[in-house]
DNA sequence: GTTGAGCGTT
């Protein structure tokens, strides 16, 4: 049994950082970890990160976030695919 | 010094 889920944010600004995740996140559910996934060349963000979170939080954190305005852009917020299986 | 749909490293 998981205790935690990760949800898939994207449509994120380029300068997006982690900590700007945490922020955003945070006023609804508890943030274990945040990432900003990029370019593993150049180090330039892709435009999309995961957050992990509780998974008591997960649903409504993805119901509050989903299609939120950050910087003028709306976020896709979802549950994270698994990364290799299941 | 750029870009805009997308599901990520060890």
């Amino acid at each position: 049994m998981e205790l935690t889920r990760t949800l898939y944010v994207g449509n994120l600004p380029w300068a997006t950082k982690p900590e700007n995740l945490t922020d955003l996140f945070s006023p609804y559910g508890e943030v274990l970890s945040s990432r900003i996934i990029t370019d593993r060349e150049t180090g330039r963000s892709r435009g999309f990160g995961f957050v992990e979170v509780r998974d008591e939080d997960a649903e409504r954190m993805v119901e509050a976030m989903n299609g939120a305005e950050y910087e003028g852009r709306m976020l896709t917020v979802n549950e994270a695919k698994p990364r290799q299986d299941q």
